[in-house]
DNA sequence: ACCGAGCTCCGCCAAG
DNA sequence: GTCTTGGCGGAGCTCG
């Protein structure tokens, strides 16, 4: 098993203390045994006060850190001398003295002041809260900050962007260690999106030379642009330069499901956004998102989410609420 | 609710 | 020997 350990430090945020256990908890493998062993630590084990009314009792110390494989570095929001500049307090100095060398580290939302203070990210990509992205940038000239994506994978350093984006980088974490089927079945007990990888580049992996090419995630990225259109695997592949054998393959192994699926689930994403947001009719919608027939969608609707267009439309705003045009 | 033509998915396997 | 590729075929699915 795979530990997991997560440092708590001073005005911890509670909301990102919870994410690592609660996604890598969600990991298991096929017989539903958990994949990784989770682990709080405080320094000095002393109990933590969090940003909100209540504070922490953990388990552990600092020397818990010393058997992490990955140690997560829970958001903090940075103050005193981290924050004006960007150095650390002594004790948390010390007590990432522990981590051993080969562990993974990984950051949630202002945890990479942390991490970039201990000079980890020095000559590297990483990310943090888009608020904080300035000052961060202003206190480590050495990192590259990338304030547009989710999270920045850098192979053995991992930071992620505000709050939510933990649960992606976490995400992203178990699909590089046991693939896309068990990061899926981890979103799903975790009731979360298995992907979110929206119009732009939501995150920067560390560019593998061989990786690029063999990723479909360019073709991804241009058939979310045409869903509309009536896309065949064919094309897909076309796009990808690759056989349709290797892109259905490929495509399995990156994201966990079959390409039609992923585009189903995208068209219905983009149908439910629109039944929300506009006054559109039905047929519109379909046809906008790529299905040929109303009936279509609301098929799929129904299979997918067991709802007719227009009763998610109902119960999304509410009855007698005024529509406004598209 | 059902049906058939066509498409998709994936195990298998030979080839690189 | 190990890993990847891609054609084949049939089971299963989708769409009209």
């Amino acid at each position: 098993v795979h530990r997991v350990t997560v440092l708590a430090l001073d005005r911890v945020v509670p909301f990102d203390l919870g994410i690592p256990a609660r996604v890598f908890g969600a990991a298991r493998d096929a017989d539903g045994r958990p994949l990784y062993e989770i682990q709080t630590c405080a320094i000095g084990g002393a109990t933590v006060r969090t940003s909100s009314d209540y504070s922490v009792v953990v388990d552990h110390d600092e020397r818990a850190l010393a058997d992490a494989d990955t140690v997560v570095i829970a958001t903090q929001e940075p103050e005193g001398a981290l924050r004006e500049e960007g150095l650390l307090d002594a004790e948390v100095r010390n007590a990432l003295q522990h981590v051993g060398p080969d562990a993974r580290l990984v950051s949630i939302c202002t945890g990479s002041f942390v991490l970039a203070a201990a000079g980890f990210l020095d000559g590297r990509e990483a990310t943090t809260h888009w608020g904080w992205a300035d000052r961060f940038a202003a206190l480590f000239p050495k990192v590259r900050v990338r304030a547009d994506v989710l999270f920045v994978d850098e192979g053995r350093l991992l930071t992620s962007a505000g709050a939510a984006s933990g649960i992606d980088l976490c995400l992203h974490i178990v699909r590089r260690d046991h693939g896309a089927e068990v990061a899926n079945g981890a979103a799903r007990r975790c009731v979360v999106a298995p992907w979110r990888d929206g119009g732009q580049a939501q995150f920067v992996e560390r560019p593998l030379p061989d990786h690029a090419e063999t990723s479909t995630a360019a073709t991804r990225l241009w058939a979310r642009g045409r869903l509309g259109e009536a896309l065949t695997l064919d094309d897909l592949a076309r796009h990808a330069n690759m056989s349709v054998r290797t892109f259905t393959r490929r495509f399995r192994a990156e994201i966990g499901m079959s390409p039609t699926q992923w585009l189903q689930r995208l068209r219905i994403e983009e149908a439910c956004r629109l039944l929300e947001s506009t006054a559109l009719p039905v047929e519109t919608i379909a046809h906008h998102v790529g299905f040929t027939d109303a009936t279509l969608l609301r098929r799929h609707m129904r299979a997918q989410m067991g709802v007719a267009p227009l009763s998610y439309r109902r119960t999304f705003r509410g009855p007698g609420d005024a529509v406004a045009g598209a």
